[in-house]
DNA sequence: GCCAACGTTGGC
DNA sequence: GCCAACGTTGGC
């Protein structure tokens, strides 16, 4: 199994919007980077565990979902009406790829970037490096449950 | 709103 | 194939 961090800037695409899906289940589509797209064409599995980030005003991981497909063509590249269309994808020669994900948790307080970068365990992790803007990455396992933890409350 | 970092485009 | 120009992302 593997983790990701999925990133979206709310007033696009939210965690509610995914949430209120039916199934809270809902495809990934428009992403237009060669790197983000490789990922979800040959490494997300169903089952994959995704940290749902908000980027913008309040940059925070909000909360967590699940890979439900495998990787398969983004058909909004060739459909000239949607949000992000590409004229250089087609049906028959699809460049973009996306994978479906399932709504599973909400965090009653999102984990802020700013704490993140106060996790001693969290340095090195790829959303806090300089100058990264992939809105699909992997995270470690370790990277994972740390985030994961930091949203349950102290018992 | 600013701007640094990055990816892409296109002229040569 | 290089690289300058441009557009976009996204934190601050």
């Amino acid at each position: 199994m593997k983790y990701w961090l999925m990133k979206s800037e709310p007033g696009t695409y939210s965690i509610d919007d995914l949430r209120l899906k039916p199934g809270g289940t809902d495809h990934w589509d428009g992403v237009r980077n060669y790197q983000a797209r490789n990922f979800m064409r040959d490494e997300m599995k169903p089952g994959d565990r995704v940290l749902f980030y908000h980027s913008g005003k309040k940059p925070a991981v909000v909360g967590l979902a699940t890979v439900t497909s495998e990787g398969y063509p983004d058909h909004t590249a060739w459909d000239p009406k949607s949000d992000h269309p590409d004229p250089k994808s087609s049906p028959e020669n699809p460049i973009w790829y996306m994978v479906d994900i399932r709504f599973e948790e909400k965090y009653p307080s999102p984990i802020l970037l700013s704490e993140l970068r106060t996790q001693p365990g969290l340095k090195g992790m790829l959303l806090l490096k300089r100058g990264m803007r992939l809105s699909v990455q992997p995270v470690t396992k370790k990277e994972y449950d740390l985030i994961v933890k930091m949203a349950k409350p102290a018992s």
